[in-house]
DNA sequence: ATCGGCCATGTAAAGGTTTACACAATGTTC
DNA sequence: GAACATTGTGTAAACCTTTACATGGCCGAT
């Protein structure tokens, strides 16, 4: 309500009867100023409610105290907890999280590298698995990078993330121990990087059961809850039905179980179905969803840790960090006796 | 990949052999500048890649182009929808927008407004049905605000959001005009001022049908899915269970349906459920729920509409725009035939 | 007593922009 | 053809910080 000029660093030195160097000292660098004045800065700056005006310091610094955080879509039932683990620890280092949205859309994506170029974001995180502004940056100076939940593809770009091929292991092999022997993998083994690899765990497990390859049914994907469904069709539409479903996330997962549910099946007695991520919604879904849980808070944190790191050593160094995921039993998957 | 520093608006104005005042009205008031100056000007920014350092603008403008989205919790499936149309609107605009994560924590709320007082915002959109900042907001100066969603209880802040009250109604008419008579409702009566609207619809509604008071029933639920569940149970620990479900939002509506059908009940055949929201999940339930939803882009839209105008004529006006939202009619209402 | 070094502080420049004011050239009016 | 308005451009100040460098005082060593 108050309609004064907020302080400036000026209202503080007049008042504390220094020059405003000192001040400033006093703020970053307190040792470097004697006691008694250190303690009559701040009180002045009690008094006057002062706050560094954070424009004129970037300006000044060069660089922002924001790091920009770019998603296609905030919606991501998985960005949301990925976020506060990066929040968290920015917020402890003295650094803002700024949040951007491309939706994928090109003219997007060239605003924000924009918004880069002009020096607003001292760091970017990229929660994007792809580049997301077409190939410009190539040419450009970006800040220091680190992807998170999806690696992206075919660039040399830090990483944080869950180890998606043992977590699809551990997925598969708690198939095989209930007995399944024909296992669907739904998902995109081409373009998506973090799905290549969940086909990979799947893969090694069933090598290891000797499981032949044609013995296993692999449909593509892209990962959406259509998707899902609409493996389901193909699937029938073929002659050999799978006894459980592996999902390359839970996504897929709820498609698939509202596919079957759709044409009238019995989950989990007709057939099981295994997720990945673990998101909210898996605990409401009928049957409860038993799949892998991201460890999202520890990813956002690790991925904060390692871009402040970068910030504080400029080396071009690309780090790749993988945390290992629990599996989660709920209901959806029960051992396999009938012969299909 | 290029090491040199940004270009400045000393570079462009050094290629177009004119200088940084006459670059800086070139891009902003281009009338002013002649138009063959004007093409060299826009020549040399070509070549040079020159964007605006956004900072040393600020700094001058002593007002910055970004815009702050304030939410306790960015996963709340309404937020990314509602985001959009905010993005959307604000960047035609020339506005950023910087979206901030309280958490519901105080101290969270309190580096925001540090934030805000440094000028770093021009303008705050609250998304949280509260004041954020604990009581400090009346001794600061805020920037113009505009709440969407929910409304802030008890404060004098524009809003924009849904008619609660006409379509809560339009959800009580709908289970009326299927048979039921007796309808529960399950939300917060009290402390929330979206929760109150919607209940004071059902209200409306059931008096309009000459339902006496004490044949509704009123359960209290703060919003969560586990309130919805917990309403079951109280529900089932009383004699007289309705027909019929009025959920105050979405996310009730689920726990309502995993109580009920935790306990064995085939839904609709047995109990109809109706929500409100209509959230992206709502579909992939099972039932598919009927509910109302909410014109989520252009409740963002437009109350980005209405803080630049805001911003524009900086009058302390308080303005509160209502939309009118459509029953969307799945799968979870079925008509009362059974006497209960 | 003199000198060197250290400590605490001040002075001033720099960072990139916008814009009030000044100025010159051109066009308009009588 | 003089007075004046209009148009286009430049000069310089201001926004608020941080920090290299300068300054002065004091202490300890010689």
């Amino acid at each position: 309500m108050s309609n004064a000029a907020p302080a400036t660093i000026e209202d503080v030195a007049r008042l504390a009867e220094v020059s405003i160097a000192t001040v400033s000292r006093a703020i970053h660098t307190p040792d470097k100023v004697a006691k008694s004045t250190r303690q009559r800065v701040n009180q002045a700056i009690a008094i006057t409610g002062y706050t560094t005006n954070a424009m004129a310091r970037s300006l000044r610094m060069g660089r922002s105290n924001m790091i920009l955080v770019l998603a296609p879509d905030i919606g991501d039932p998985n960005f949301s907890s990925i976020l506060i683990g990066i929040e968290n620890e920015a917020r402890a280092h003295g650094y803002g999280v700024l949040i951007g949205h491309t939706q994928n859309d090109p003219e997007r994506g060239l605003d924000y590298l924009k918004f880069l170029n002009s020096n607003q974001a001292a760091g970017l995180v990229l929660f994007t698995g792809h580049e997301p502004f077409g190939h410009q940056e190539l040419a450009q100076r970006l800040p220091p990078t680190v992807a998170v939940f999806e690696p992206v593809f075919g660039a040399k770009v830090s990483y944080v993330g869950v180890d998606d091929t043992a977590g699809a292991r551990k997925a598969a092999e708690y198939l095989l121990a209930s007995g399944h022997r024909s296992i669907a993998f739904i998902g995109d083994s081409k373009t998506k990087l973090g799905h290549v690899r969940r086909r990979k765990g799947y893969d090694l497990a069933l090598d290891a059961a000797r499981i032949t390859p044609d013995k296993r049914i692999v449909i593509d994907g892209e990962g959406s809850v259509e998707s899902g469904r609409l493996a389901v069709e193909q699937l029938f539409m073929r002659d050999t039905l799978p006894s459980a479903f592996m999902c390359v996330n839970d996504a897929t997962a709820v498609g698939v179980i509202n596919g079957l549910a759709a044409r009238g099946y019995d989950l989990p007695r007709d057939f099981s179905v295994i997720g990945f991520d673990d998101v909210a919604q898996a605990t409401y879904l009928n049957p409860p969803l038993t799949t892998v849980r991201q460890p999202r808070s520890a990813i956002g944190r690790q991925a904060m840790a390692l871009l402040l790191k970068q910030l504080a050593e400029p080396g071009e160094s690309v780090e790749e960090i993988l945390i290992m995921p629990d599996l989660i039993v709920r209901g959806s998957v029960t051992s396999a006796m009938r012969s299909r």
